[in-house]
DNA sequence: ACAAAAGTGTTGACTTTACACCCATGG
DNA sequence: CCATGGGTGTAAAGTCAACACTTTTGT
């Protein structure tokens, strides 16, 4: 059915993805040039439109793979950016979300449908991007601060577990904070999020840490 | 400009608000009986679909003034619902906000253009409603008791201030809890939310109480 | 002077912070 | 046996919960 007054028309809906990495105490987000205008050639955020037959969950995890080939990415509600011009095409509001991953451990398309390139960004080496991703990102890294400290967004991050020093240094290069290191154990297993696997990693000449996995 | 792909067609998006009081230890949401299809006659959240041309708090306040004839509520993002077949008319995303006012000092259209009633319903005799109105209202009760606790939302309840004793019965009424006076007092004081007025409200036969007043 | 509701302070329990020593490994 | 980094405990400070008495007003 179609909708009867104009001021119903021509609205669409962007499912965005703000999809952070930390490398060697580097927080990085994975943009993606694009192949088709409007905004031919620039950098940009992971994402596009919702088609009408799909749920937002679905429409994203579709963009994510026709623009990067990843599949069942992990994602977080981050926020809703409604500038009635925010596309030259037409009204379009986004919906963001993020998510995080290993960078080593996936490979991404460099060169698809729709893009022409894909690459990680340190945060404070992120160029001008299409559309107002610019602010979508900020407020996406805002959302990713919050989340770690209360959620267990990094799962995704260490999906065969991490040692407790290891994560403290995602969580002191996330949110450019130093912890104490007994304090941080501490605090971290009082939130109930991870359990004790109860095997050791040996690193090279050091003690052997225990392996931790965040729970379900 | 039109959409080229058939599936960027046909979709919109519903601005729903689940507009609260508390009277009297109970908390009431405002419902209006809809005049029109889909779900006439049926009872439902105050709300409808977004114009192209106006961000999403416009388009908000312009559902409220057409369907209760209230201007200028405040209000606060609640959820996200995407259900594809949440509309049987075309797809709409329903974004939802919570907003609370004193109802004893409003008055609300009974009839408009939409509307053929409108009434305050204590949330626990809350009848069927439009749409997915019923789970929209239920995640809206729970931003609402989350959204107490951390931001000045009851503001617009107690425009011109409010005495402890007094908010404490809200805060009561909201959340099913019981608390200590003393110790009521002393943690809304430390949040930072409201400020002393240096000024007193007398009641009958008791000891006048210190009026507060939110922040901004 | 009494009833009704408002205002205030203290103690113990718990949580958070700061900080120092011992342990396992590889070289 | 030494260097490196991992693991743990404790004392002091701060925060939160429980609780009782005093104040002001109208009658």
């Amino acid at each position: 059915m179609e909708a009867a007054n104009p001021l119903y028309k021509n609205q669409g809906i962007h499912v965005i993805v703000s999809i952070f990495t930390v490398e060697k105490g580097k927080t990085k987000v994975l943009l993606i040039k694009r192949k088709n205008e409007p905004f031919k050639n620039m950098w940009a955020l992971v994402g596009g439109s919702l088609y009408n037959n799909e749920n937002l969950d679905f429409g994203l995890q579709r963009e994510i793979m026709e623009k990067t080939g990843l599949k069942n990415i992990e994602t977080y509600f981050s926020g809703i950016f409604d500038d009635i011009n925010r596309s030259p095409v037409m009204r379009m509001l986004a919906i963001s979300y993020i998510g995080i991953i290993d960078n080593e451990k996936v490979s991404i398309l460099k060169d698809t449908f729709k893009t022409s390139n894909a690459e990680w960004f340190p945060i404070e080496l992120v160029p001008d991007l299409a559309y107002d991703h610019n602010n979508i990102l900020n407020s996406a890294l805002n959302s990713l601060k919050s989340k770690i400290l209360t959620t267990n967004i990094l799962k995704s991050l260490f999906p065969n577990g991490f040692t407790i020093p290891e994560i403290q240094k995602t969580y002191e290069s996330i949110l450019n904070e130093k912890y104490d290191r007994r304090n941080f154990r501490r605090k971290l297993l009082n939130l109930d999020l991870i359990y004790d696997t109860k095997t050791e990693i040996k690193f090279e000449g050091n003690k052997p840490a225990k392996l931790y996995k965040f729970k379900d």
